[in-house]
DNA sequence: TTATAAAATTAGGTATACCTAATTTTATAA
DNA sequence: TTATAAAATTAGGTATACCTAATTTTATAA
């Protein structure tokens, strides 16, 4: 059984892993949890020695086979969580991940088999993130990104990558959500800034930063 | 804020102070979260420079107004999960309690008051205690027991006092349940057994001790 | 190639929440 | 009242998961 800060470690080097081309470094693994770099090597030994994670000064941090399959559990509790927390109780698409941090570490056995049992298998979660099943497996995320778009195309929002209540915010307020038909204009060839219009209306600008956090379907 | 810990020390503290006759010594507090005594003393000193606590050598611990309406806070949300369990995730009476100790940790504002209303406001856990409302206020638990019973009188289960999954699978076992009608034939003198018919079916004796755990309504 | 910047690591430290063993205080019984 | 048992406390220790500051290693640029 693996502590809350094993957890969170174990979870971060997975979505780092998975994210193309970045190395997962005692670096990038510090940023992504806000802890000091001297705590990541401290924790990178800790994880090594259980066998969780190997680690090679070049290429970084791997998870073993059991590290990954830890990590994908965690994974699926919080993705079901947040269907709950939306679902259920009716929080908003930008309160529900800080709230399924905490709930994801609660180890009970069956507790994630049973909530997903109530919450009638959801194959996605409301970020459009696909959802382990119990043995690990789970639909293919969705990859292409609204900035990776063609001109004059209409696409549908599959996914968001950031989950930030800042995107999520900006998102509502926009009134984009799953499923949203977002037809691309034009790409501003100065700063790849994106003009589009949503579900139809009159078309807005937005960054190209933005565009790579939509992920099209 | 509490942290976990804390929080455990506060809810022992606040159920030591219901139970009548009891002084919240070190050793009781000790005794019931399965510390040792020595352990105790460093947090009953946290908890006072915190002013959730007083302590008095000879008085014992008693909770500040604060320090009340935190461990009331936590039972709430013990409480709440407990129906939720047992109900939304169809989990059984003796399973329901050592998954509810983690879940009432969870902080985020209003998580509480939203399950609340989606469970429907209910005023019992499945265990017959009564749940506190947003606001402290709670029903009265009950507080008589079968053991204090006349005999020939028929009694309601209204609540049981230990939720020890030993005692609630006995009770399982015996068919005994919230709002099971209970008819009281005899006290045996020698050891305070009693002799008990369950919803009328023929007469069986339980202890002085399983007496003392059933509330009766 | 070498200077410099960035990344990784080491050394030593902290707060939390426990522990054991020894000692002191308090309660109970002869 | 005094001996003894029980309870409470103190002293000193541990593992966890962090930290800062200093040092070493690696990468990058002149």
């Amino acid at each position: 059984m693996n502590t809350f800060s094993e957890e969170n470690y174990l979870k971060s080097i997975y979505r780092l892993s998975q994210l193309a081309g970045v190395k997962v470094s005692t670096s990038a693994i510090a940023d992504a949890l806000g802890n000091n770099p001297a705590s990541v090597v401290d924790m990178i030994r800790k994880l090594s020695d259980k066998q969780l994670i190997e680690y090679d000064k070049k290429k970084g941090v791997k998870l073993t086979p059991q590290g990954q399959k830890d990590a994908i559990q965690i994974v699926r509790k919080h993705r079901l969580w947040e269907v709950f927390l939306l679902e259920k109780l009716a929080y908003r698409w930008d309160e529900i991940h800080d709230i399924a941090e905490e709930l994801e570490h609660i180890k009970h056995p069956d507790l994630a088999d049973r909530l997903e049992h109530f919450l009638n298998y959801p194959e996605y979660d409301p970020h459009g993130d696909p959802i382990p099943k119990a043995n690990g497996k789970m639909a293919k995320p969705f990859s292409a990104t609204l900035a990776d778009g063609k001109i004059r195309t209409i696409y549908r929002v599959g996914a968001v990558r950031d989950t930030s209540s800042a995107f999520l915010q900006y998102l509502h307020k926009l009134g984009i959500t799953i499923g949203t038909q977002i037809k691309l204009h034009e790409k501003i060839a100065f700063d790849q800034s994106l003009v589009i219009s949503i579900d139809g209306a009159d078309p807005v600008t937005v960054s190209q930063k933005f565009g790579e956090n939509i992920l099209t379907s």
